[in-house]
DNA sequence: ACTCTGTTTTGGTATGACCAAATAAGAGGC
DNA sequence: GCCTCTTATTTGGTCATACCAAAACAGAGT
């Protein structure tokens, strides 16, 4: 027979110095106060302000480095980073990294890129404005320019696909572009450069343009789907070539 | 030139101690060695086990916590938990949640879930195999009985979406509708339950579902969007009422 | 103005200590 | 034996202090 309440939130629990020391920081940078690119007061001056152990100065403080509010490197003074999704996604790469490992991993995050990015285009052909579709065109012909220059191919790569995103204007699913990004790249850059590779991805690029700018949904997205799927297959063999 | 290869007491190297016990321990869970449920070692333990400082011990654990590899109730021994892309995103939640401030930022989020969404619900009706429309249309009659019942209406609600993310069998989807519902759920429950309101949802629900069944991928997604856009003018009235 | 150098500051780590809450152990009642 | 209450022990949270090496700073010298 449980005698305890079902309700097992426990605000009883005197809460820690350290995370009460984390908001308040926390809303330091919020509002302001702590502007980006600011460093954080050392934690001396920190443990002199709030009357708090150094143990608990330091613990708030890398409590806000592991949710992206400032970039702690070791022995340099933390740096105030704008509160955004994107960066606090990132720090939660190295365990996505993980989560990542061998080749079903990866498709699994690269099969959720296809989805929303289909998803993207559809909503592109059918409500682009023209400013929108001038704008992918611009990132298209970049694309096109940087066809023998494989760095810079797969940057404008990456800036036409990025389009897409911002055409929504949403900052959740800008953020979204930059996980994929950041997530994915690493098994990308294995890829030894090739020209031909470039040509043909920029030939899909374009065809995705034309769907989009003939307002085609459909068509839109089976070529972006067709894009990813043989780009996949580029990526593939950089894990087990049998 | 000699390596140490023991952990000394002087620390040359550049990384911290921290970062290596972090990633020591992080380890040990990945690979089995401390299993999902296990309470992590005793601090005093960590420290003589590994020769480190308690502040460095505690410092690795605080980062374990942080990226959701174990769960840190005050004055509670830490559990372990496994890594999964749920349990990373989790821990960012609180940071997300401020970025979520206003109608604006929740509608954000939304529309990225009606983004997500409407692309599940369009590869549903083409791909869902019998056994898995058959999944749904048990949702669907479990949220049909429940219409009376608002909380566990609510609870249906959710289940009926999550299936069209567990049809991709994908984790990273299955961790996107965690997402979702964990940042969105909080402005929803501000709702009063609404009976009518329950049953205009299920009728909803109903009509799309027929459209997948119906392998009609374009009603699909407007039904859905129907839907989705319904509810937000549900929710909208929490905020503020001009 | 720039590089080199000595000084001060600051982050990383180690110790040792104390408190209060959690847990384990023991005692007593049914 | 099983359950509850009490006591002893363990353990997390916090503080204070100290030391080292790297970073930031301040001058001196070119």
């Amino acid at each position: 027979m449980a005698k305890d309440q079902i309700s097992d939130t426990k605000q009883s629990d005197r809460e820690r110095a350290a995370d009460r020391l984390f908001l308040t920081l926390m809303e330091m940078i919020e509002q302001g106060q702590l502007k980006e690119g600011d460093a954080l007061p050392p934690e001396r001056e920190i443990v002199a302000t709030y009357g708090v152990s150094r143990t608990v100065a330091r613990e708030a403080v890398q409590a806000l480095a592991n949710r992206g509010l400032v970039d702690a490197r070791p022995r340099f003074r933390p740096v105030v980073k704008r509160p955004s999704y994107e960066n606090a996604l990132e720090t939660v790469g190295d365990v996505i990294a993980r989560l990542l490992q061998g080749e079903s991993g990866v498709r699994n995050l690269f099969e959720a890129r296809m989805l929303v990015e289909g998803a993207l285009v559809r909503k592109a052909a059918s409500r682009a404005t023209p400013a929108e579709v001038s704008k992918l065109a611009r990132a298209l012909h970049a694309n096109k320019s940087a066809v023998n220059d494989s760095p810079q191919f797969y940057h404008t790569d990456q800036a036409f696909h990025r389009i897409l995103y911002e055409i929504t204007q949403n900052p959740v699913l800008l953020a979204t572009h930059k996980a994929f990004v950041d997530w994915l790249s690493p098994h990308w850059v294995q890829m030894p450069p090739a020209t031909e590779r470039n040509q043909a991805n920029y030939e899909a690029h374009a065809a995705i343009f034309d769907a989009i700018q003939d307002g085609d949904a459909d068509r839109a997205e089976d070529t972006l789907n067709a894009h990813l799927e043989e780009a996949w297959d580029q990526v593939r063999g950089t894990f087990n070539k049998l």
